[in-house]
RNA sequence: GGCGGGGUGGCCGAGUGGUUAGGCAGAGGUCUGCAAAACCUCGCACACCGGUUCAAUUCCGGUCCCCGCCUCCA
C-alpha cells in the first residue's frame, strides 16, 4: 500500500521497519474535555482507514490513538488563555478525570457509531507524565532543551537543524506572537515551545518534576507515548493537517532530538471538514456530532460513506443534503446487497469478479483512494455479468475496508419478528386471493410496525423504516 | 509577510490534452391490483482573461475569489 507523506510529499509505499513485519501506526487522538465533532471523526476516519486497507492485504497492524486528557490546551475564544480542561470542569461540576472519563467514553462509542474499529492501546496522556518528565530530560543533557527562569522547559529549535521540514516554515520567517497568548518570558526564540510549563495559581492538574510543579507540554505527549508503544522508530503517523505545525513539526523535533535519528516513516495528514464554507473546529463552536446525525435520522456510517467519496487528503464540505444523500445511497446498496443474499455464489469466481475485485484493491492501495473504489464498486453492482450471490459475497468481502455494514438490510430480512413475519404471509395469502382491500390494511398494518413493503416476484418484502 | 490547498453540471464530489467519472436530486419510460423497489433513457459542467496546440476543463502566464496553517485546533 502507497501513502503520502506530508514529510516528503510523495507517495511511498508503507513498508514495516520493524522486522516482524507488523506496520506501526500512530494516530493522534481526541481531547477529552468535550465531545468530538465530525471533523474531528474525519481524521479519526483516516486512520481507521489506514488500518483497515493494511489489513485487507493481509497485513498485521499495531495500532496506537492516545487520549489526551490534560488540561494544558488554552481557549482563545474569552480574547484570554483559558484552561479548557478548567472551563469544563466550572461548567460541568465534575473533576478533571471525570471530565476525562466521560468524554474519552463518548469517543469510543461516536466512533464505533461511524465504525472505526477499536484501536490496541489508547495511552492516556496523565498516565505518562514520568515517560514526559524522562523525555524533557533527555533534550536537556543532549543540549536540545533548556530551563527557563520560572521553572518551565522550552525545546530550543535552533538546535535542532530540521526544524520546519515538515510544515515548510522556517525559523526566521515564523511570526512572533502571531497567536500566542501568553508571550512566555524567558524564552531564547519566539519558536521555542514548552516541553514542561509550572502550574500557576488556579492550574487544577499539577504534577511534581524536577524543575517544579507543573505540567507537560502538548507535543511531549506525543513523542513519549509514540516511543514507548511503537518504539523509536515506526511506519505511520497519521492527523489532521492543522496539526502539521506546530504539533507535528514539534513532535519531530522532540522525538528525533531524543534518538538523534528518523523517528517516524510517513506522516500521513487528512484535510478539513468544513460546514457551510467554514472550518469546523471546537473553537468557531459550528461542530456537528453523531448525536446530531441520529437526530436528523441520519446513519452514522452514511457519514463515513461521505467520507469516501472525498479524497481524504482534500478539504470536504459538509453540508445537510450531502449527508441525506449519502444516507439514501448506502441504504439502497444495503438494500441491493439484500436482494442478491438469496443466490449462492458461483464455485468459481468470474473473470468479471476478479477484474473488479483487482481494480477495487488498486484503488484503495493506492494512497487510500476511495472515490475511484467507489467507482468499481458501483460498477459491481450494475454489472451484467457478475451473477447476484457473486456480487453479495465480493461486496460482503469489500466491506472489510469499507465499514459500511452493507450486509445490514440482508441480515433484517433474515432476522424478521415473528409477528411482522405473520402478517407478511396473511399479506400474502390476501394478495393471492385477490382480496386486495384486506391486502392493503395489512400494508398499513405493517407500516405501523415500521416497515416498508414491496412486492417482488418472491411475494411480499419489507424492509424497516428509519 | 511566510507556507499551503482550492474554484467542475441542482447538490456532494472524481478525473483527463481529443472519447460518459460516480453518487444524490430532476424528467420520461418499463414493470405493477395500488404503491414501492428495480431497471432503461435523458438533460445539465469544468471561475475569468490571454497564450501554447490540429485540439485545453486538463499545459503556461495573468486576474478575481474562497479556504487552511504560522505555537487553541482533527
Amino acid at each position: 500500500m502507497r501513502l503520502f507523506n506530508s514529510l516528503t510529499s510523495r507517495v511511498e509505499e508503507v513498508v514495516p521497519t520493524h522486522p516482524d513485519g507488523v506496520v506501526r501506526i500512530y494516530g493522534c487522538g481526541p481531547t477529552v474535555y468535550r465531545q468530538a465533532h465530525l471533523g474531528n471523526l474525519r481524521t479519526f476516519l483516516l486512520t481507521d482507514l489506514v488500518r483497515r486497507a493494511l489489513e485487507f492485504e493481509g497485513r498485521t497492524v499495531l495500532l496506537i490513538t492516545n487520549i489526551t486528557d490534560v488540561g494544558h490546551m488554552t481557549d482563545d475564544s474569552s480574547g484570554q488563555a483559558v484552561d479548557r480542561m478548567q472551563i469544563a470542569v466550572e461548567d460541568e461540576g465534575l473533576a478533571p478525570p471525570e471530565i476525562a472519563e466521560k468524554y474519552t467514553k463518548a469517543y469510543l462509542e461516536d466512533s464505533a457509531a461511524i465504525g472505526i474499529l477499536a484501536s490496541h492501546v489508547y495511552p492516556r496522556a496523565t498516565d505518562h507524565v514520568p515517560e514526559m518528565i524522562e523525555l524533557t530530560e533527555t533534550l536537556i543533557s543532549r543540549g536540545h532543551a533548556y530551563i527557563a527562569d520560572e521553572g518551565s522547559v522550552y525545546f530550543d529549535v535552533r538546535s535542532f537543524p530540521g526544524y520546519g521540514k515538515l510544515s515548510g516554515n522556517s525559523i526566521d520567517e515564523l511570526q512572533p506572537g502571531h497567536r500566542e497568548l501568553e508571550v512566555a518570558q524567558g524564552k531564547r526564540h519566539h519558536a521555542d515551545f514548552s516541553l514542561w510549563k509550572s502550574a500557576g495559581a488556579g492550574r487544577l492538574m499539577r504534577w511534581d518534576s524536577p524543575w517544579g510543579e507543573g505540567f507537560p507540554g502538548w507535543h511531549v505527549e506525543c513523542s513519549a507515548m509514540s516511543m514507548k508503544y511503537l518504539g523509536e522508530r515506526f511506519d505511520v503517523h497519521t492527523g489532521g493537517n492543522d496539526l502539521k505545525f506546530p504539533h507535528h513539526e514539534d513532535e519531530i523535533a522532540q522525538s528525533e532530538g531524543a534518538t538523534g535519528h528518523r523517528v517516524v516513516s510517513i506522516w500521513a495528514h487528512g484535510g478539513h471538514l468544513r460546514l457551510s464554507g467554514q472550518k469546523i473546529s471546537k473553537s468557531t463552536g459550528n461542530v456537528v456530532l453523531v448525536s446530531d446525525l441520529v437526530e436528523q435520522g441520519i446513519d452514522p456510517l452514511a457519514y463515513r460513506y461521505l467520507t469516501f467519496q472525498t479524497r481524504y487528503r482534500s478539504e470536504m464540505d459538509l453540508s445537510l443534503d450531502a449527508l441525506e444523500a449519502a444516507d439514501r445511497g448506502l441504504r439502497r446498496l444495503r438494500q441491493r446487497m439484500a436482494g442478491w443474499a438469496g443466490t449462492p455464489p458461483p464455485a468459481e469466481r468470474s473473470d468479471a469478479a476478479s477484474g473488479l475485485d483487482r481494480r477495487f484493491r488498486e484503488a484503495v492501495a493506492d494512497d487510500l483512494d476511495m472515490p475511484r473504489a467507489l467507482v468499481v464498486l458501483n460498477e459491481a453492482v450494475s454489472s451484467a455479468e457478475v451473477p447476484d450471490g457473486e456480487k453479495y459475497a465480493l461486496l460482503a468481502s469489500w466491506d472489510s475496508v469499507l465499514g459500511l455494514d452493507l450486509e445490514r438490510s440482508a441480515r433484517e430480512d433474515v432476522e424478521l419478528p415473528p409477528d411482522v413475519q405473520d402478517v407478511v404471509r396473511r399479506r400474502d395469502d390476501a394478495r393471492a386471493a385477490g382480496d386486495y382491500a384486506t391486502s392493503d390494511s395489512m400494508r398499513e398494518r405493517l407500516t405501523g410496525m415500521g416497515y416498508e413493503v414491496m412486492d417482488t416476484a418472491g411475494g411480499t418484502r419489507v424492509r424497516r423504516r428509519a
